[in-house]
DNA sequence: ACACAAACTGCAACCGATTGCAGACTGCAT
DNA sequence: ATGCAGTCTGCAATCGGTTGCAGTTTGTGT
């Protein structure tokens, strides 16, 4: 298809070593090849195959990303951070959607590690073990998700849950139900051990209904339960799950925040848009997509003296409509 | 990091030949042969480096997808669906984001289409004449846009604004309006024509209130101008406007659909969730995408002799809650 | 005019694969 | 034993780049 360093160089009537170097290391040739190199690869609209380097250098310029779902939008905001960072360091991304299987996410993971210079892998459901064998292969940083050893970039779920249990406090609820997402997800648990800790510290009951299907449906389902617990408020496991409950919530003719205060977490475009508007822990996902670019590149860069292998990353609560004074009782 | 072809070689005591053989030509090689090269290739996790392979067949078994806005919920709908189909077909895929900005989309596709065997755009703000430059490096197929010749998948716009018609005039709804896109949207000509065809067709009246950003935000600015129309129902360019609509509507007091009903074009996740729930014109995303790959890939292996360079995809209205009858005057 | 260093540029090998061609080996008929 | 076909396997060239090393210019000092 496109031209290539060999067609440049005829045409420019140098060497190829000389067009390479006259783009890689443009002052070690003379100013006037260089500007007959330009001129050339510019009538040829050349661009060089980074595969062939690849071969070369055993770097690729290429990373790859692995998500369990590119239509939640919650990956889809991590994926922008990604692409956004890659782009500007010049490096192309390689995007694999699991579709939250993870079988085919051990097999997508392998087959990608061979191609590019390293991996981020958002909310892996593989072992620490399997993780930790990948990482012999590959450099790979993780995105929500700790695993013994691995560089991570991860949210602080404990003190997010902390701020949402602060606000409901504040507000005057004394209990409040939490709907978990699935069991296995790590993050279910770190936020399930944010919430007790919160609870304890500021003396009020926490109400757990169990785990569900982290969708809208979870959440349609989840609420009849969380309405018998006689909380008047409630965490969900993220916003779709709470915006489940919310439908369902007005089906029944609760009324949000009136009966009932609910929070989710993420803070997904859609939480904005529901109603009412929902008050949410926000965790931030395109930074988190670009830090993790920053890590995976600084790794690849010198494993040894890279500064840092992990990012910590805040929630912060939005508070809109769907929270408000407890009810008198 | 990986083992090489020559690794494998040695360890299973045949030239790196034999092992190229034995994985793509496996008839060609000894049955016993054969053995020791796929225990050999076990034993050390081997996986053939694509790029090599490329330079050589000129085949890198990688395509590439540039896409407005992965977060915008319709895009990663195709971007699954182009994800899904590839893999299924051992291809690899490139994803860039192009911030919807067509400067960013024009040097994005050139240093992709490089790398890739070819590329599938969706949605292109580039004019005519850039595809048809990018055209000549590389094999492309447009998903979203028809451009002169170009292989494609589109929608058909207009069968999908006639049903949206034909729906609100059997519920007795004689002047329509419309919120249109962004004025060089091709989506938004041809569904502005589709649109024109329809009233026409049906003897009802059309009022457009112009362009908007094809966001909430977008809907949101459009609702007081839908409302002066004194049109019965409306139709958007798509679900993010239709919502960001529903939401000032419900500002304004003004009850959907008991005083206006309102139709938008795409049904994504959030268009179910909305409040009322949203009637669309649901436009099979994944689908594109998977098309856009089996198109792409036939003409990648025959240029030629394939059968089709243009896919059609229609849309299917879905009735929920916020078309109702129009008004008694 | 001559020597010598500095600044460029080209040659050739290499990265990890694939593939046409030719050589090696096997078995079988003569 | 010899010839011959058929099956496997290895050699070597190739893809598009990069880079160590050596050769060619050029300019400067004497």
């Amino acid at each position: 298809m496109g031209a290539t360093i060999r067609d440049v160089a005829r045409l420019a009537g140098v060497s190829a070593s000389t067009v390479s170097r006259a783009l890689s290391l443009p002052e070690m040739v003379n100013a006037a090849t260089r500007a007959r190199v330009a001129a050339a690869v510019e009538q040829l609209g050349y661009a060089p195959n980074r595969a062939a380097r690849g071969l070369i250098t055993g770097r690729t310029g290429t990373i790859g990303l692995v998500v369990p779902d590119l239509a939640n939008p919650f990956f889809a905001g991590i994926a922008k951070g990604v692409q956004a960072r890659a782009r500007r360091h010049d490096v192309a991304v390689f995007v694999a959607d699991t579709d939250e299987d993870p079988t085919t996410e051990s097999g997508l993971i392998r087959a990608l590690s061979k191609q590019v210079d390293g991996v981020v892998l958002c909310s892996p459901r593989g072992s620490d073990d399997e993780l930790a064998a990948i990482a012999q292969d590959t450099t790979v940083v993780l995105v929500n998700r700790a695993a013994a050893g691995l560089p991570g970039i991860n949210y602080d779920n404990e003190d997010g849950m902390r701020q949402a249990v602060a606000h409901l406090v504040a507000l005057g609820h004394r209990r409040i139900a939490w709907v978990g997402g699935p069991a296995s997800s790590w993050s279910t648990q770190h936020r399930g051990v944010g919430l007790r800790n919160a609870v304890q510290a500021l003396h009020v009951e926490l109400a757990p209904v169990g785990n569900f299907a982290p969708t809208y449906e979870g959440g349609m389902a989840a609420a009849d339960q969380v309405v018998a617990t006689g909380a008047t408020a409630v965490i969900t496991y993220n916003d779709l799950v709470a915006i489940g409950l919310l439908a369902r919530l007005h089906g029944r003719g609760v009324s949000v925040p009136g009966d009932l205060s609910v929070v989710g977490v993420d803070d997904i475009a859609m939480s904005r848009m529901a109603r009412p508007a929902l008050t949410t822990v926000r965790m931030p996902k395109q930074e988190a997509g670009l830090l993790a670019v920053e890590l995976l590149l600084s790794l690849l860069d010198d494993p040894e003296a890279a500064t840092t292998t992990h990012g910590d990353l805040h929630g912060e609560l939005i508070v809109r409509d769907s929270t408000g004074p407890a009810p008198q009782q």
